[in-house]
DNA sequence: CAATGAACGGAGTAAATCGATCCGTTTCGA
DNA sequence: TCGAAACGGATCGATTTACTCCGTTCATTG
């Protein structure tokens, strides 16, 4: 018992510790979602403000870090998902959570595929799956979401959503000044896709609704 | 006059020499669209079934085949536009034109600030977007399409679509046995879109309508 | 105050990748 | 049989990448 670690405040070296990491992970994502797969440690380093050095003594590699993140970011999916559910209104509801989720979701799909999937990210996965999938079986029951829309379709739209070319391009660029602008002109589109999804006379859907082999396979670390 | 250049049948090394440029091209658009902007000439000559060698004898530079892809596709562009407006009817020519257009947008966006503009594709692209802006005044006008919904939206909306996540990795990997789910996924996705550009008493979009700069900015070759 | 060690930043390294060139081979027509 | 034209791909220099190594900075401790 003589090890007493009080931990009155924080050692100021460790508290700068702590801030790295965050940016570290805001800064891979960020990088993630404008560069794409090619997304290289440099430029999350330089973004975070952060040496090479620093980065590589918290994560024994790049994929430790993107696992990392997808770990975090699964947690954000569920944390919607369920105020999603704790929204009255199972519209709002369900188009909260798809605007919500569109944000973050743009940068995680460049990494379908190149990460060994580990047993607590795929369980996360489940669970966000299957709370998502009350939060479109809600909206159904209540007849806001188009009959003939599943809960794959959700997903989907989620995720062609998720990326922006426009955006993504003038962030690598300079032009910063044009990123109202520009996201502005996203969250028109995004508008115009949710009251497409809204119960509303809509033709019927083509073909027959998407298997979650789309998804599943597309994430297997195959190579 | 003694340079007898009759052209009875096509010799067949030159039509062989024909066939790889059609090979190549669709080969450049193909692997464009799975590897975007990082598209190397081994891949798109390896997809072609074609040497190095023989694209670089019909194209000086990578730099020049995508330009040549551009100014092709420009013309798709055109043709699409003026098949819209032959349509009778205005919603149906609109949405014709969007799924026809969507089809090859996505090989081009990563284009977007890596070539050089010649001054014909400006032109070309200066009378694909009358045409473009005819057939969305057509349905305006016809009450057909929201009208809070302009021009610009419409091609956001296109470029938005054209990249698809999930077909793009399910092709990057061997999966083509997925391609038809994936393709009738997509389809969906883009009718439920095409749904709510439809005049059918939607709320109003929010923020102001997109300005051109977002499209021209992004195409000057800066870097 | 000197000494310790934890956290830092970034130059340096070996490997991989890319655009482009060069050249030996194949194919067709005279 | 010979020459020209089109072919494929090994090869090269330049660039990029993930990662290592080391000298520096700074709060704590005796």
């Amino acid at each position: 018992m003589s090890r007493m670690t009080v931990e009155r405040r924080k050692a100021p070296r460790q508290a700068e510790a702590e801030r790295n990491d965050r940016a570290l992970l805001e800064a891979a994502r960020a990088v993630l979602a404008t560069d794409g797969a090619h997304a290289s440690v440099a430029a999350i380093a330089k973004r975070a403000g952060v040496g090479i050095g620093s980065l590589y003594r918290r994560y024994p590699t790049k994929e430790a870090l993107f696992q990392r993140l997808l770990d975090l970011a699964l947690d954000q999916y569920l944390a919607a998902a369920e105020a999603a559910l704790a929204d009255p209104d199972p519209w709002n509801g369900l188009a909260g959570y798809v605007t919500t989720v569109i944000e973050f979701a743009g940068s995680l799909s460049p990494l379908a595929g190149m990460l060994p999937l580990t047993e607590e990210i795929r369980a996360k996965d489940r669970r966000a799956g299957e709370a998502v999938a009350a939060v479109v079986a809600r909206a159904h029951d209540a007849g806001v979401l188009r009959p003939d829309a599943t809960r794959l379709d959700v997903e989907l739209l989620i995720e062609q959503l998720g990326r922006s070319p426009l955006v993504e391009q003038l962030a690598k660029r300079g032009r910063g000044d044009l990123d109202a602008a520009a996201g502005s002109a996203r969250a028109r589109i995004i508008a115009i896709a949710l009251d497409g999804l809204r119960a509303a006379g809509h033709p019927p859907l083509p073909g027959d609704p998407p298997g979650y082999e789309l998804f599943a396979e597309r994430w297997e670390p195959a190579s």
